[in-house]
DNA sequence: TATGGTATAGTAATCATTACTGTTATTTTT
DNA sequence: AAAAATAACAGTAATGATTACTATACCATA
């Protein structure tokens, strides 16, 4: 059975914490402040437990790192290419996607991701562009 | 002005040749069958090249390391999480969903990904799951 | 044929992530 | 509540994909 330690709580409610996706080292940061000594090791590893027991959302974009999302329910995200921001869309969620996808290929579809990426609006109010 | 070198061509039409999304080391091997001294830099070079110019696709599933599609098309992908292959989705694209989000976030949207994850037909009926 | 620009091969470096090892914490059993 | 069993930890080393660097080679044009 899964044990219950301080330093996945303190993970957890870190992540809980904010609506940023931070990524697995801007966590490990983040519950430094509570735990010192916590290790970059650890911080992984329950992220990876934690994800894949479906307590927290992986999201991977491209941009070189994983990002976490302590928000489980089903969204969408959009991922600026200027400050490498990702967001939360309120955009409708397409469950039957994955039905649809089902019937036409006979694959067992567990989820899927949809990422949106361009230029946010802070970024494009900045005239920022290209680079990260 | 770009030029044309013999690798990007080899690059180019050895991907062109196969619809299995390879990586970038298994593009690698293909193209060494040519030019057998082409570098590895050289093919991860002229991928990002060719992607940022919108020649072929880069597709990033998450598992580890990205592939590489030369239908630029609009379509959407399936990954299995069992042998790891990615296959072409029939699936409708919807285009107006980049509109949709410009509108709802005041961002500038150039593209969107859209990925299913699961376990393929071929996996299914194999009853594997889970390792890939 | 000299010049400037772009690409290349080969290698070294980077960086996110994972694996390993001995120790500590948590749970379960007595 | 002590002991036994097991999961998790800190710290560090290793891995592996990707990028950067450097000196050389190719190609076009004046």
């Amino acid at each position: 059975m899964r044990k219950f330690s301080q330093q996945r709580a303190a993970i957890i409610e870190e992540l809980s914490s904010v609506t940023s996706h931070p990524t697995a080292s801007e966590i490990y940061n983040m519950v430094r402040r509570r735990i010192p000594n916590i290790s970059l090791g650890t911080v992984y590893r329950n992220l990876s437990m934690l994800a894949d027991d479906g307590a927290i959302l992986r999201i991977t974009t491209g941009e070189g790192t994983e990002r976490f999302d302590a928000d489980t329910s089903d969204h969408y995200h959009f991922c600026c290419s200027s400050c490498g921001r990702v967001s939360d869309l309120a955009l409708p969620f397409c469950g039957e996607l994955n039905r649809s996808v089902e019937e036409m290929t006979g694959a067992h579809v567990q989820r899927h991701s949809l990422i949106f990426y361009g230029e946010c609006a802070d970024c494009v109010a900045l005239g920022r562009s290209g680079t990260a």
